[in-house]
DNA sequence: TTCCATAGGCACCAAGACGTAACCATGGCC
DNA sequence: GGCCATGGTTACGTCTTGGTGCCTATGGAA
């Protein structure tokens, strides 16, 4: 049920625009980009959503093919959530938003209202 | 009045895409890469969309620096709206999207549910 | 004077996205 | 039994989008 898939936009743009624009899901991607995390493990990452919408942003990218979701049937029950293959390929069409999101905020004297583009979930090396 | 850009997010990728993510923002941008359009005519070239919305999502985007407004004061008046070359360098962006949106589509069996990526508002050749 | 075209404003409404809070089910622990 | 953790649901409420309809201003044509 819920085939949401078939509402989606004829036009490629607007179709990929529509699967990636929730208000947490570039950077529930880029997190689970990273490695698989569980639910508890995103809450940490990104306290400001709740879970209500955690899951419900995890369960839109699920059902567009972007997230997998396992669950370990353990006690205490343990879930994971990671980025498919087809999640995996919006990692160069986000890092291409994140340039342009930048360029737009240099062009608009704003550099200092934005992050950097990239994210390293785990203290990765900063190198560059 | 209305600095709706100090309301963007910090995060360059969401910030892009809030700034692109308009119902009709992608097409509009298609229809302004070829050439600046008068309001009549982009009526005609999206005629699923209202005016009023039409003007709302015109006046974001020029708001946001993506479209450039210019009135020629003649009778009838007349009024121009065109990409600016920050709108122009959102044309790469949205190509990126347009093929990750048809990846999408196929790997869901939905290639027939998409259009091609490439928009052509004059007949323009349709080489390649 | 009325009508037409242009471009656009305003009031209102409907749907959806987002957020808050409370509640449920399992199974181990005390 | 009461309590804890996990992952999850449900019932609300609110804010933002997009959409419809109707109103304005200008100045020429009829």
């Amino acid at each position: 049920m819920a085939e949401i898939i078939k509402k989606l936009p004829v036009l490629p743009s607007e179709r990929a625009l529509k699967v990636i624009s929730g208000r947490w899901k570039a950077i529930i991607l880029y997190h689970l980009f990273d490695a698989p995390k569980r639910l508890s493990q995103l809450k940490k990452l990104v306290p400001a959503v709740s879970q209500k919408v955690l899951i419900q942003q995890l369960r839109e990218m699920e059902e567009h093919g972007l997230v997998h979701r396992e669950i370990f049937r353990e006690v205490p029950p343990r879930v994971e959530y990671s980025a498919t293959r087809l999640g995996q390929s919006l990692e160069p069409v986000l890092h291409a938003l994140c340039e342009w999101g930048q360029r737009h905020a240099a062009e608009l004297n704003e550099l200092d209202r934005v992050a950097d583009c990239v994210i390293r979930p785990r203290g990765a090396a900063p190198g560059q």
